[in-house]
DNA sequence: TCAAAAGTGTTAGCGGTACACCCATGG
DNA sequence: CCATGGGTGTACCGCTAACACTTTTGA
């Protein structure tokens, strides 16, 4: 009974990337200058529709990749947005979803092309559509994650410091930590390796690079070691 | 510049619902029996298809009364599944809700009619399609939300005992729990109103029901009072 | 009277949080 | 030599988890 499936009605599936970016500043969203109507030139998350030969991971994949020129990037599908009028031209769903990068690693090029440009998450412009619900259920997510897996990494380089994963964490919690019990914390969960070359850049002592063990926080989990990345305070 | 619109691919969106419901001898799913092809007559969740003129909660909203013919009740979207060949009749994206009602209270007769039928969670048929994983995935976010917020409530009725909310998070939670521990929890948080009646089916000495408070639940969480509802330990 | 489920308190250990001083170095 | 940020240890408190006996009453 193919009819069953043909009376019903087909709709425009958009996607829609917050993209999240971490500087010793603070966290930061990547958004674009729309280029077209409606809504032409103002800020916008970088969005895109959904093609009927791909996922829709592999779409958003695609709509980060085409912005940024990033692969294999952390992507995480966040929520559907389906109001009937959330798009004055047409009937559109969007599914959201959101990505941590490494703000230093990212075309140039690409950026420029899309009149991208890099925010401080507390200093956002207005945004067109939903827009706006939909970075503040990011926000959210983000913190919901970091509390219970090592995703702050994905926001780092290699290698960091101490001080720099844990202004990144406050700026996650938007709170202050107290150093020591962040450090104890931190480490009590075992999957990171401390180097010895040193960050001079901040400091005249210099702070320890640390980089995260990524095969090791694998084997624990698999090992059912659960809960290694214990709940930050809020 | 519509066109920029018109040029993309149109799709059909789909919902299903994954419904939870409970008694004493644990969580159960209601399911139903496909009435078109493919894969007429096997079991699958209740789904249909989104209209152009109503938004994603009203879908899923619609869907859930036309076979329970029940209102208001909690339902809450889950994720969007977009696997390419995720329905080999044509490129469909399907957004999961789940839902939590009272398993006493719905529509006998529409039941029948969709040939739906209830099961305990751990003894379930083949699921067509991709709807095996939609049932995982709403365990796990069920068990989130229960130990974050007071949903278990939804799957009981008015009036309950202690005994039966316990056999709930166990149910949830799949794992035994002390019941000194349980209720101390349960009774900290403040939102239970005990009454005199006493359930007497199921034991000799009879336990008391007790009822919820959506009000001081409300009032708490509107005063800040964070996290009333502490994590359940898994 | 006894079987079956409901109801009730205490304690020990662990983890979270608060808290203050020394270290290294470049200017 | 001093200003700046990096690095370290301890003590208390509260919460979690472990644990066993009494109560009620229908059969």
């Amino acid at each position: 009974m193919q009819s069953y499936y043909e009376e019903h009605d087909r709709i425009l599936v958009a996607l829609d990337c917050i993209i999240f970016g971490f500087d010793r500043n603070g966290l930061k969203l990547l958004l674009i200058k729309r280029d077209f109507e409606p809504e032409k030139s103002n800020w916008s998350l970088m969005g895109g529709f959904l093609k009927r030969d791909e996922s829709l991971d592999e779409a958003a994949d695609r709509i980060l990749y085409t912005l940024t020129g990033l692969e294999d990037v952390y992507l995480e599908q966040l929520y559907g947005f389906g109001e009937v009028d959330r798009d004055p031209v047409e009937r559109t769903v969007s599914i959201a979803y959101y990505a941590l990068i490494n703000i230093r690693e990212h075309d140039r090029e690409l950026l420029e092309k899309y009149g991208a440009r890099w925010f401080p998450i507390n200093e956002l412009p207005d945004l067109i559509f939903d827009h706006p619900q939909m970075v503040e259920a990011a926000k959210s997510r983000l913190r919901y994650r970091a509390s219970h897996e090592p995703v702050g990494f994905e926001l780092l380089p290699e290698k960091f410091t101490m001080p720099e994963l844990q202004i990144l964490y406050e700026a996650i919690y938007e709170t202050k930590l107290d150093k020591r019990n962040f450090r104890r914390r931190i480490l009590s969960m075992d999957v990171l390796e401390k180097t010895d070359e040193k960050q001079k850049k901040y400091s005249k002592k210099g702070a320890y690079f640390y980089t995260f063990n990524q095969e090791k926080y694998r084997a624990k989990i698999n090992n059912g070691d659960s809960l290694v990345f214990k709940p930050i305070k809020l």
